[in-house]
DNA sequence: GTCGAAGCGGAGCGGTTGCTCCTCTTGAAG
DNA sequence: CTTCAAGAGGAGCAACCGCTCCGCTTCGAC
């Protein structure tokens, strides 16, 4: 692992400047691109050259990283607090459907990143938004709103496919995804429906 | 466009035969591999060269075109016929959903393909799809067990999206997704739930 | 069997992309 | 102000990928 940030002697003023506008940039670019985007539009939209790029981010992936860590977390925590704020289950798990596509999956590369964390290694991504996710599902189980037999991993996995939705048809005509979700919200709400299979 | 196939004289027996090796060496690499892969491997598989293989399909979008295509039409065909043979309108609903997805959602290039339908330009796929969809859809609502104002489209992007998740889980540990399409289809069937937003 | 056209193969071209190397610049400690 | 290590920058390398070009092979009509 890489020396602890904290104890390593701070960057000199310029240096922290041009890191800064680096993930400014790259967090625009890949919003917009996904995670394929060329790594010098990012180093041309952030004013610096490839050796400062690489300097900060050793690897394209390193950069990817850390972006999307700063997206997600921000993300994960304003939809913590939004839960909170509300004492209707129902409507805490309904708003936090909505707000996560309505926001959330207008990032590109978030979105793709989501693919990963079932078929490949999870960052720590997953585990900031399980928690948030289970207090969701065990609130509106609690209260009848949600099938007995719904995981949190079924959550999170409507998450990832609403999202994906999301990108498909773009958020211009978001009536068209808000469709398929009132659908699938409906679908977990059916609480004298057949059982879910398992394994 | 091309010459008619049909008027165009007979390829030389070598060249039916190369062409047809190609095709099927393609089929199973873009199922395995999605549309992003290296156009030698497809060559190296077929077992002929990649002057071969440019002379039967000029550009590697033909190539995916064709192998599209073919995988598609079959498919849509068999989708058909199997909602023909049911009487009953919940089962050929729910029958189709379950078919496409334990099949064709494996074939990670034809997915790909899917999700380019809503944001590019469409083939003749969807115009395939879409008889055998509307279909199903009147048969349901006239039986009462599909929400009266889901849309063909609705159905078809639910169709798309499902077939992403597959590719998520992958074909191992089926019931995950499975759980997914239950979920869906139960919304589906909540003809007491809200109406379904629109434009 | 002869011969010409159709077909074959694969080295290689041009473009892209992740990343490095090395020279020049600049912040900040003394 | 001086000094020098930290930092900046961008040309260029290596790998990859779609596609072409051209000399060689093979089919099949006669």
């Amino acid at each position: 692992m890489a020396t602890d940030p904290s104890t390593r002697r701070p960057l000199r003023a310029d240096a922290e400047r041009n890191r800064a506008a680096i993930i400014e940039a790259a967090t625009e670019v890949l919003a917009e691109q996904g995670s394929a985007v060329d790594v010098r539009e990012i180093a041309q939209r952030s004013g610096v050259g490839m050796g400062t790029l690489y300097r900060h981010f050793p690897t394209k992936e390193d950069l990817l990283g850390t972006i999307l860590d700063r997206e997600f977390t921000a993300w994960a925590c304003a939809a913590r607090r939004a839960a909170d704020s509300t004492d209707d289950p129902r409507a805490a798990l309904e708003g936090f459907y909505e707000h996560a596509l309505a926001t959330q999956a207008c990032h590109r590369a978030v979105v793709e990143a989501y693919g990963n964390t079932w078929s490949g290694p999870s960052p720590d991504c997953t585990g900031l938004l399980h928690p948030v996710l289970d207090d969701l599902r065990a609130r509106a189980q609690d209260a009848g709103v949600l099938r007995a037999d719904v995981t949190t991993g079924d959550l999170a996995l409507l998450l990832a496919t609403l999202s994906h939705t999301v990108q498909l048809v773009g958020d211009h005509c978001a009536w068209v995804w808000r469709r398929q979700l009132r659908i699938a919200l409906d679908g977990l709400g059916a609480v004298h429906g057949a059982p879910l299979p398992t394994a």
